[in-house]
DNA sequence: CTAGGCCCTGTAGCCGCTACAGGGTCAAGA
DNA sequence: TCTTGACCCTGTAGCGGCTACAGGGCCTAG
């Protein structure tokens, strides 16, 4: 019984970088396949377990969610995948990725104005508190009853 | 009994741009007093409340989390605060959005990367999902037994 | 024989909401 | 008068993606 009969779990989790919970975690929303278990119910790993793991684990580091990984692994499960499905899911993601960023950028924007407003010096006015208080609401469904405090 | 005896919940919502679900959760966390009620047990809400409740949602739109904001609020509601601290937590979430943003644009590179190498008319085999079996590991405390798939 | 290290299951917590279920209240219309 | 519908209430459960227990079992070395 030595490393031929499969890895257990703190071992796949040191190979992968996953941790153990999440590695159970990811067992229970069968996002892993169950393994096989040893003689006192242990978990035992195969390679393919382990390159499975970190598949996901390289995934979502590159920021799939676990149902978007669910769909890259049903393609490669079911050996139907054609590249350009795969490059779709891909595509999309990245333009998430963008939008993301896009957004961050604004934000980053604004609060630089806000900070650039502020010497840091006045006592209790602070003109960031008053941009908070003051800002006006981007999407307009109500009609802005004008609080300025 | 007009509408100086103050706003009901779903006006506020109209007028924040918060939902109903959300004010109450805010009252339940703390972020937001408990009104006054009418005498059928509804949440009345003066002026003061409203435009807390925007700074609340205008400080979530930049990104705050709702324990920043309680540390905003609190600088507030104490009367206490001066610029410089509010300028410091400014400026500390201000470096959490650039770091965001230059690890989207990382990803995005890679993702960039990962699609360009992908044509989309292959059948089974995709680089890229050789490229999310075989990527290494950014933290290398495993040593790697080569699995490249 | 005991201490430590690994493993097991199951449940609860995190954030910031959102979505019910199951009721009460009130004004307008038939 | 009855009913419909809009609003309000409380309380609980769910989302995603984990993480952190509690409370056990197993196995080996000293």
């Amino acid at each position: 019984m030595k490393a031929k009969d499969g890895l257990p779990i703190g071992e796949m989790s040191k190979q992968s970088g996953v941790n153990i919970e999440t590695i159970r975690y990811y067992e229970k929303i069968g996002v892993m396949p169950a393994p096989r278990r040893s003689a006192n119910g242990y978990r035992l790993y195969g390679a393919d377990h382990l390159k499975r793991l970190s598949f996901v684990r390289r995934s979502r580091e590159l920021g799939f969610s676990l149902d978007e990984i669910r769909g890259l692994l049903r393609l490669v499960d079911g050996h139907a995948y054609t590249c350009a499905q795969v490059r779709q899911l891909t595509l999309d993601h990245l333009a998430e990725i963008r939008r993301k960023i896009a957004d961050l950028k604004r934000l980053k924007r604004v609060m630089e104005e806000m900070a650039a407003q502020c010497s840091g010096d006045r006592a209790p006015e602070c003109p960031i508190i008053d941009a908070l208080f003051a800002g006006r609401r981007p999407c307009p469904t109500s009609k802005r009853t004008a609080i300025t405090f």
